[in-house]
DNA sequence: CGCCTTCATTGCGTTACACGCAACACAATA
DNA sequence: TATTGTGTTGCGTGTAACGCAATGAAGGCG
């Protein structure tokens, strides 16, 4: 039983004429006639005793006509119910670096606040590099990410900006060995400050595999604003996404080393799972981020 | 949105697999994928979450199960109401005139009752006259009448027995012209008693007015079985329904004229309305009589 | 690492079915 | 008797749902 069906059941119920049921449904007078009886075959029962005169419904055709009301008032509820639930129960999570929140996102909340201001905006901030798991997780509908060298299954990316990997030096040479600006960076000499892991550490691991090179590592942290601190006291050589030392307050007192070798770029952008990408708000985001990504 | 789609929906929604739902709805893969893609742009939203690896319901598709569950329920409980309907409450009001009521109907509302002990029959006696009236004006069901010469609109018939139009005499004559049995009936001198209105009076109207004959009519009564308590009287000559003056507890005291003009003959039968013979239990009672006129 | 399996989806040809048009049946009306 | 109003039926047509086969994507396993 389809809800066509019982609208044009309910309208000749109402109206008690085949003549102008079927021009209030937009309907040639067969195809009502026959809607019709296709509903009684299907009941195994006349819904309308007809003589040529008049039209009056049936005790089966009483309790169809409510049974029709129920099902389409629900429908009608439902579907508004689903179009205010798209609006306004609308909730997004976003994971992203500290970094992140200041420079890549606040263009694209802002924007996207304008457009769907209905939409429960949650941000929290963490290690970039937890971003994909917590989107795995589900814990998180959507992060900001560097993209990982391998594509990850049901992962999505929508890259947004490239940013270089660049060795920083300490404005003042400290400990021995630290290179001064305009020197050439010998990675098999100069002291390094790494992060234990995450990508920038995996790009230069791999750089160092190609060029059969041995690194003088001086101390390992974690977190690209640790390095910059670290490198600032003159322990050594650091690598640190360019928009990462932008942000820095210390950025003026470290100097950044130009010969040195090209690692390949950080790709930062949208990491959602392909589940999420399903849901409205998500959606939304994606395409929103997608649409400035183009026009870029 | 159909109630078959509903059910293949739900399936899904509770089997959370694809495969299985389709193999648990008798469809191909493919057929339900494009079944869920229907009702998805219909309602303009995504009501699975999927990736290559599971299946979950979205917010959206939570609302639509519970409407689901709602519409096949009352579906099912609408199917049984109409089908106890059907049996239970089933009533039919039949109007016979005495004679009927004792002559034809009872074998008919024996095997009535044995088939459909459940529809609750009323019998109401009346002037086999005002039979058809009676079923005109919906007051009853179905009617056990005579048929009228002329089709009746948006009125049934179904003829069960022909009846003969029989003259009847006094045993002993009375009045003057009143003639004996074995006499030749001569309707332009013998004393008649007519109905006043009637099919039998119409019939011999007509034969009268087809031989151009004027008749002698002594008294006008109205009810077959009063014709007869007149004949037996001796007012004069009868004309009565062959089935009535058997039934009659005078009939030993009137004779019957063989020599005498034969009338078009009586068709008893059952008559109703077009709009009620497409009830259950006036259908059931109508093709009952059919089955057993055929069989005789 | 490569092959196979499992799932959902998509391309495509076929079929069923709902529709509109026209003709019809039946009754009321002039 | 002709005409109008009303619901139904015959028939040709187009859409749309289906099944089959191929595809894409991810997990399992030797």
């Amino acid at each position: 039983m389809d809800l066509r069906e019982l609208e044009i059941f309910l309208t000749l119920a109402e109206l008690k004429h085949f003549g102008r049921a079927s021009q209030a449904c937009n309907l040639s007078p067969s195809a009502l006639t026959r809607t019709i009886q296709r509903m009684e075959e299907k009941l195994e029962q006349p819904l309308f005793l007809r003589d040529n005169r008049t039209v009056t419904l049936s005790p089966a055709g009483e309790r169809l006509k409510a049974y029709a009301r129920l099902c389409l008032n629900e429908w009608q509820s439902l579907r508004s119910s689903i179009r205010n639930e798209q609006a306004v129960t609308g909730s997004l999570s976003i994971y992203a670096s500290i970094t992140a929140v200041y420079s890549l996102l606040p263009e694209l909340l802002e924007s996207f606040r304008e457009r769907y201001p209905e939409v429960q905006l949650e941000l929290r901030t963490g290690a970039a590099e937890q971003a994909v798991a917590q989107v795995q997780s589900g814990e998180i509908d959507l992060a900001v990410a560097a993209f990982p060298d391998g594509t990850r299954p049901n992962i999505e990316f929508l890259p947004i900006v490239t940013i270089p990997l660049i060795f920083i030096a300490p404005r003042v040479a400290g400990a021995a060995e630290v290179p001064v600006p305009g020197d050439r960076l010998d990675l098999s000499r100069a002291p390094l400050v790494l992060p234990q892991t995450g990508l920038s550490r995996r790009r230069l691991d791999q750089w160092l595999k190609e060029h059969r090179i041995t690194p003088n590592i001086t101390s390992e942290v974690s977190g690209n604003e640790a390095i910059i601190a670290m490198v600032r006291l003159g322990c050594g050589v650091g690598i640190v996404p360019q928009l990462v030392l932008e942000r820095s307050p210390f950025r003026d007192e470290v100097v950044v080393l130009q010969d040195a070798p090209v690692l390949k770029p950080y790709q930062v952008g949208l990491c959602t799972s392909k589940r999420n990408l399903q849901r409205a708000s998500v959606k939304a985001f994606w395409q929103l981020a997608e649409e400035r990504s183009m026009a870029a």
